[in-house]
DNA sequence: TATGAATGAGTTTTCATTCAT
DNA sequence: CATGAATGAAAACTCATTCAT
């Protein structure tokens, strides 16, 4: 008799109309009474379903992290090789910054920025990238030993190729029309392989 | 008999202010009251030198590009050939993202995320990053030839290098504690190396 | 469940704040802060249901507007003759001018003197002043035919009556210690009937 | 040896540059940085002129006066009858009115509206009107007698007048394109002059 | 759950006025 | 006389949040 929650829902509603007012019209605009409009719903509404505005922010965190993960887990249980696990995570994660979801793209860009001084935000960015950078310094790892190389570069390696993820996202959204279409993903994985075919090899 | 204008060094004392500030706290907390407290001056004098934030902020961009491309151009000078000079370039941009000036850095991945909507920054970033890719471009395809390369693959490197840098002072922005020590300078160098090395000759 | 709306109302008592506030205390000084304060209503809450103070402004202009014409619609009922009707049109407008709203009469002044520059208020200044020329040229040459004479003169004299309509409550409204009491009405309607009967007949 | 004063020009340079910044920008837009942007003078040198904003003002309405008085003179000089001096007084004040000088009626049209609430305002103005309502109700008067009338009427008569001229300069400055042309100086000496035919005789 | 009015602290910006030079 | 930097109070407007309905 009594009606059922539709809380779930609501605040998906309204993370994804954050994601697209933040996308659309930076952090400094992206206010309550922007999101409710976006969503469709009221500030009051708004605020039933989270108590604070930073709350919706961390929920888009999440969601953002959830949605490439899932992406990844898709792409790696077709991927028999090292090589080709690499390749999935590099897709998985370069497709969104070549065109697939441009607003998720530069949502995260905007979240990375507010990560500088916002307390909160840093530290769900940062355990993000730590699990990214975890996650790609193993699948290098791999890759190198199957090459018949010594793993101790792929810290490294792994770090490096995160800033280039990270900052190709930065310049698809804020400087696309100068960057050459589609370079990201081929010339990442390009580099990879000649980084560590000329690796010296594991005696 | 009239005063002695000193507007030039205040603009700069607020721009260096405003940088402190954005690094600091943010751009949410980057508010006029908050600049002049940190510059030491009332927000009317503030406004009596800048009209709006906004042109605080295109000054700040104007500033840190000039500063980069003074330290590239103080590098450059003692480069000999085309390896040192893509080495020049890249420990130039590569310092600030390791340590050298982290408030400037961070000021930059804020600004980068700014682009994203505010139109006339979003020019001037763009500007700026158009100005490094085709130096990157020029300083790889002196080196792919010097090394009896073609120079072909020099424009989507320089795109992927430049992301790797952008990239770079993000994380050392907001992640800084999972990131590896000073990883950036040298390992893109070696990937810049072997990537060439394993490029096909120039026929 | 949801809660009623109370805009409407809210909407007047602050377009009828302002009207006492402009009246009161002049354009300068008819802040949102003393606006609200009339109202006994906060200033956030002004800004809630008018978006800009130039808003308000203009929902002053509609209200004074409707109730002269309403007033018109009233007298004019019971008028008979065409001298009857411009006799009504007379007393409507200058009842006004002479002690029944000395508050209204004010604040239209001052806006005439805001519609010298602000585009807005100058559009809608203009139109009334339009549509009480056509009204008031109509109804003299309804006048002037009724009394066999040619209906030429009327745009002219309309003109001029609306001028010193507008005039009188200048005057009534910043200078009335030195103005004879009530003199308008009846020393207008005198030189209208002068004026006509000396107009040349209709051959 | 000393520098000659030059104080009453720069006064008079400023009047001039409130003059034309009120009738082109409004009361509200004609602060002292703009009415020294106009004069291309500092606002220092505007305040050492005179001390407060206020006394600008006095000192503009000064010289409106002045300035109508003047041209007033002048048609006096020449005209022989009572017809002739009030035609020329007429003349005087509404070729203002028609075209002249539109800025100065804009000017004199924003002062109306000031005087309703500025303290200091209304009183200058409403001296300049009771000297306008003297001044006409007298040249009404001698009209009246020279015609063999009573003058009793002259008093409301030049109230009413006098309120029509300020009302055509409203008219001209706020809704000129609705308005006919030039109809105000020919109109109202028609109406004087039927009014005054009618007038009983004076037995 | 949902609405939308209401608040109050905060934001950028303006401006008359002062004053050192 | 003249300049132009500097101030401080006040302006319009914004916004996260609360709350009555």
């Amino acid at each position: 008799m009594s009606r059922k929650s539709n809380t779930q829902q609501r605040r998906q509603e309204i993370t994804t109309a954050f994601l697209r007012v933040l996308a659309n019209q930076g952090y400094e605009k992206a206010t309550i009474q922007a999101i409710a409009k976006e969503a469709a719903l009221t500030p009051g509404l708004i605020h039933y379903h989270f108590s604070t505005k930073a709350e919706i922010l961390v929920e888009l965190i999440t969601t953002l992290t959830t949605v490439f993960e899932a992406r990844f887990e898709d792409l790696l249980s077709r991927a028999k090789t090292p090589h080709e696990r690499l390749r999935a995570y590099v897709e998985a994660r370069l497709a969104k910054g070549e065109g697939e979801n441009p607003e998720a793209v530069a949502a995260w860009v905007i979240i990375g920025a507010e990560a500088i001084k916002q307390e909160e935000v840093r530290t769900l960015y940062a355990q993000a990238i730590a699990r990214e950078l975890r996650l790609l310094q193993g699948l290098l790892a791999d890759y190198l030993l199957d090459q018949g190389k010594k793993e101790s570069s792929a810290r490294h390696l792994a770090a490096t190729l995160l800033s280039t993820m990270e900052g190709s996202f930065q310049l698809a959204s804020a400087a696309a029309e100068h960057m050459p279409k589609r370079y990201a993903a081929k010339t990442v994985l390009l580099m990879i392989e000649r980084f560590v075919a000329l690796e010296p090899a594991n005696k």
